[in-house]
DNA sequence: TATTAGCACTCTATCACAGTGAGTGCTAAC
DNA sequence: GTTAGCACTCACTGTGATAGAGTGCTAATA
């Protein structure tokens, strides 16, 4: 059996009417609803072909139907109107435009989720290949060196080393100069034995605050690998009847408190997105456990050259896939302004 | 009416006998319950003089007594008893020591939340009148200088300063002399007009940086005024029946993500604190008006020379008191253990 | 005088049960 | 191929009826 335009109409007017009321769709309804001029029985004959085809299940025997994942993954795919749709609030981000970084991706966290009223993930923004800038080792007091170490991005680390003795200004100044010269514009992956070896060499008697200082430089920039993930909204999982019963709604507030599976869901999804493409994981589809009843619209942002940062929204599956996914394609020209143009 | 002997038992067997059950209890139960060798009718007569005077109260004539407000107040100031609670898996913590005591922190929070059940917030660490350690300016490329500001406990500040032009490493030597010179010890109220007079006189053309410079310091400093707070194990509020209904179980969790009228609260018992002293906010004792139906613990403890942090513990009314306010006495010996031994 | 047994009363919580209504599938007629 | 009609299903709702926990009051008791 295929899939006709009737039975792809009558499957649309079925989901569009489930995602706005939330209840279980009728033959009676549709027959109204649709422009197709079709009685209810016909309706009827035509929703038992679309559930033995998967697109749409009954809950029970005399209620109406609501869409499968295979349904949502059908609306999804071919039949969403884009059209724009911008995030409200966001000019008054600008004035934090000096800030850092992860306090304006907070912010957009919080903006979407009270725009679409669902909840929100975002990573704090994922430097890539990025490369040592800047080092500065400086004497604190008699015992403590102070590494600085800017990376592209004007992205700082910090790191304190120990020392026994303080190091004179001279010695502290050509430790500087052979850090510089030999680090400068590598990123991670390149500091190799080879470099590190003559830099060891170059240093003589002071080879251990090189390794130190390279340690330091290793484990700041590993710091970036463990996705850190802010969320906002949990609560609107509470506003979805089908999602705030006590348990499932304890699993997928946790979920979003803990962060770590959301770290999953984020980072298959970065990699899976050509840039500025936008995902879409619909209930079984997503790798979280725990979110098999929602679904999951992601999209990854080029904040700056080199700065992404991937956003999540997580709602019921029958979430109004057509507002997010328009508002996730809004939001790029919207970021787009903010960065660009300063 | 004067609050006897025995009437102090029985409240306090109602107290215990709710803190456990969570149903209003009956003077059977008591009866029972006690060693008073009582029956329930003279339980029942003495309940009636309890409930008025205030410190239990009956919802609606044919339950049992619950204690209200007065008589959790008259509990946690008199009848508990203390006793060593450790927190479990605390020396899990002690590998992490070295990385920063915000991470640290969040670990607490969370340890906190699944050994009590209850929701838990930890303010990020506070550093009180801390003096400047050490300042160093560099050049980062050729339109950016970096300010590191270190201060007591190792706090590290960096700012990004743009300038027209680089400035050739002698004028910058001068310029960290400059600073460190003046600025060195001393704490953010004692920089006074009169010495940022003398260093812009000193700084002669390169004023503007010195301004420049003072203004990041400002920053820097200011960043901590805003109480950053951090919460877990929120979903634990919805294992108690009288929270975790739909409305109610929102709000907590709103407020528990929002974190800024946590802050409130946070900063209120800071000022009342005396050190290590524990706080207890009963129902509507609490400043944060959706906490009306909980009740929050606090203590403020000092992790380092100068270094605090307050924890709080919000859990309904009927949470286990003795064991929460033993447990973040306990927490303050453990904390010590892990930062005065090493 | 304080305590207790006894009793009538109150109120909630629970369960069974019937009724309602939305929706279906099937059959026969159009 | 479409539709009207009808019997059937099943969740949801409201209504008592019942049970049970607990109370306050009174009168008897130690």
């Amino acid at each position: 059996m295929e899939l006709d335009d009737r039975k792809v109409k009558i499957l649309q007017a079925i989901i569009r009417n489930y995602l706005e009321t939330g209840e279980p769709v009728g033959s009676r309804t549709i027959s109204k609803y649709t422009d197709l001029k079709l009685s209810s029985a016909t309706i009827r004959n035509e929703m038992a072909d679309l559930e033995e085809l998967g697109y749409i299940i009954q809950p029970h025997t005399s209620a109406g139907r609501i869409p499968s994942d295979k349904g949502y993954r059908l609306y999804v795919d071919t039949m969403m109107e884009a059209k724009v749709q911008q995030v409200q609030q966001m000019n008054e981000l600008l004035i934090q435009k000096a800030d850092k970084l992860e306090i304006i991706l907070k912010q957009v966290a919080k903006l979407l989720a009270t725009n679409t009223n669902y909840a929100t993930m975002v990573t704090g923004p994922q430097y890539k290949n990025t490369k040592i800038k800047f080092i500065q080792l400086s004497q604190v007091d008699n015992e403590q060196l102070l590494a600085v170490i800017v990376v592209d991005g004007n992205l700082l680390k910090n790191k304190i080393i120990k020392t026994k003795e303080p190091l004179d200004s001279e010695t502290l100044l050509k430790l500087n100069i052979l850090l510089n010269s030999s680090l400068q514009g590598l990123c991670i992956q390149e500091i190799n034995l080879d470099i590190i070896q003559k830099m060891k060499l170059q240093a003589g008697v002071y080879s251990n605050i090189v390794s130190d200082v390279l340690d330091a430089v290793a484990e700041a920039i590993q710091e970036e690998d463990d996705l850190e993930v802010y969320t906002s909204g949990a609560t609107n999982i509470l506003k979805y009847p089908e999602l705030s019963d006590k348990e499932r709604a304890t699993e997928l507030i946790y979920t979003l408190e803990e962060k770590q599976q959301l770290a999953n869901i984020l980072s298959d999804s970065q990699e899976l997105d050509e840039h500025n493409k936008i995902q879409v994981y619909i209930g079984s589809e997503s790798p979280v456990k725990n979110m098999q009843d929602c679904s999951v619209v992601t999209a990854t942002y080029e904040l700056e050259k080199g700065v992404h940062s991937t956003i999540g929204i997580i709602g019921p599956k029958r979430m109004d896939y057509e507002k997010v996914v328009n508002t996730l394609q809004g939001l790029m020209v919207q970021l787009d302004e903010i960065f660009k143009k300063t």
